[in-house]
DNA sequence: CCTTACATTTAGAATTATTCCAAATGTTGA
DNA sequence: TCAACATTTGGAATAATTCTAAATGTAAGG
């Protein structure tokens, strides 16, 4: 893969971070990879302990501010299930997740939200029980307050 | 019984709770109205302060319980945005919610997840920037291995 | 180069939301 | 009434996340 990219500013990855004034750090690329290598939907502990692997001075703050960066700028995606830790996801395509209640497991769903209700088919074996829907964004009274 | 429902028992409350094998207790009743006084979506800290109001004897712990009575017999769902905590609607319809990332209120979007996508029409001035759709149920693995 | 300014990392403390616990109380049915 | 069980309570415990302050790293200007 790209661990022959001598230079970490040469990266995609580095270009996205610098659009929110972000650096790619050694520990930011390292968890990016951590990430993309294993796309079970870690938890941010999930992600220290594999980081820890490759970099075992990362700490579990850097982790979570290399996470919080990943985010931010577009390259990972936080997906809340219950009141439980959040997990990671590098896969940015226009998804939903499903998230099994009897082994606690998600899966990417790639249909993006639209399909929800039409019929979409899961893959095979996957019994819905529950569909929630959040859009999130400003509302009526903060547009209007704005515009002071 | 008198028309005005005097007894607990006799609820239609009661009733979803003996579902589960619950009981109607004072403090579920209470904490039910409270909901359903005012349906802002109050985290378990505002249930409990509104709760405290007719009921200064209740604890956190037990808002907690009723709250997950409540949930878990169908009489109220639990939103969860991010990692702040959970809130709690006695809205039961089939409906989505929108999450304002300014003021952080939360309002019930009455369309149901298979709108989503197809021009639903939002409260005036609403502005969606992101969609999160979750699906949870059982998976096929889970349910191949329920089938020994 | 050297310095200054600022970003990032680190370990550990602090915080927040939630769950657990054990004792007291309430309820139901034999 | 008694035994069995459910519920409530206050406080302790836990889990996940955020905060803090010091150390380190990096880029730019002189």
């Amino acid at each position: 893969m790209n661990g022959s990219s001598s230079n970490l500013s040469d990266s995609p990855v580095s270009a996205r971070l610098a659009m929110r004034g972000l650096r790619l750090t050694p520990q930011r690329q390292h968890v990016y990879e951590v990430l993309v290598g294993v796309r079970d939907h870690p938890t941010a502990e999930e992600v220290f302990l594999r980081a820890k692997q490759g970099m075992p001075e990362i700490s579990m703050a850097t982790v979570y501010n290399c996470l919080d960066a990943l985010v931010r700028c577009g390259l990972a995606k936080q997906v809340n299930v219950d009141r439980s830790a959040s997990r990671f996801c590098p896969n940015m395509s226009d998804h939903d997740h499903f998230y099994c209640e009897r082994c606690g497991g998600i899966y990417d769903i790639e249909n993006g939200a639209g399909a929800v209700g039409r019929g979409i088919e899961l893959p095979r074996g996957f019994e819905v029980t529950h569909v929630d829907v959040s859009l999130r964004g400003v509302c009526g009274s903060c547009n209007d307050a704005e515009k002071v």
